[in-house]
DNA sequence: TTACATGCAAACAGTTTGCACGTCC
DNA sequence: GGACGTGCAAACTGTTTGCATGTAA
């Protein structure tokens, strides 16, 4: 607990970000939940305007600390930006989403399409819908 | 031209839908076009009430025949279900859309994922996101 | 002290809804 | 004639903006 008060404080530091009150509970929410979170969740869950939650989520994009997410929802997920980069199976009927990861990441689909078509790829999305273990 | 509007007809009355404005001028619009096609441009392009497009793209994709496409905008796009399943390279830059096809698809990685984790795979989105030939 | 963060209200974009009316087969 | 399609206006959700004020370092 107080290491992860830590944590923050200084993972805030290091990106020159004042540490604020947005900023942590951001951070709290992100780091406890097991999945990408919904802007409207945090505002709300967060006691400050959704103006500050919204512009604040930009910044946190921006710094590459957060990554953003849209399972075509009609709004955007955010999660943190860990270093294990994942894909996600979206259960089209109860909504639920788990996480996965590839034995083998896309690397070598990446390399191949920018030598066949001199796109220079950045980083890609990679969903999964269909039906969870419990619906199925 | 003449095989087109043909086309569109035994189309509409294979899925049991009325011979309809709306339905001619989405089909019309989204095979001519290259890339997906966002919801506004049909609304602004269609002379048609707004409602009466949007409606009408939630029925073309519940019996299959259109596909909706979220490249994370805020807005949804569309696009014919044709035979041909591709991935989209999307650029960051000047937000041009290009299409590419893999060598081969994800097949292997979905029937690992079933064995795995008992998810039943129905469809994937997978879109790259970076810079094209002209803006790198 | 001052650059950055916030609250508030209003605006915006995309999409959905209810209801009365119109039209394809 | 009846099921289905449409127009219109209003509502709704998610998100953004301008501006005056507050606050962390």
């Amino acid at each position: 607990m107080q290491k992860h008060i830590t944590e923050t404080y200084l993972k805030l530091k290091e990106l020159s970000l004042k540490n604020t009150k947005v900023r942590r509970e951001i951070f709290q929410i992100l780091s406890k939940a097991s999945n990408p979170i919904d802007a409207p969740y945090l505002v709300e869950h967060i006691k400050v305007n959704k103006s500050s939650i919204y512009r604040e989520l930009k910044v946190l994009v921006s710094k590459g600390v957060v990554i953003e997410i849209d399972f075509g929802e009609g709004k955007k997920r955010y999660d943190l930006a860990t270093v294990n980069h994942h894909h996600h199976l979206v259960c089209t009927s109860c909504k639920s989403i788990s996480e996965m990861k590839l034995k083998q990441d896309l690397d070598n689909i990446e390399k191949e399409i920018e030598k066949d078509t001199s796109f220079k790829v950045q980083r890609h999305n990679l969903e999964f819908f269909g039906l969870c273990a419990n619906c199925r």
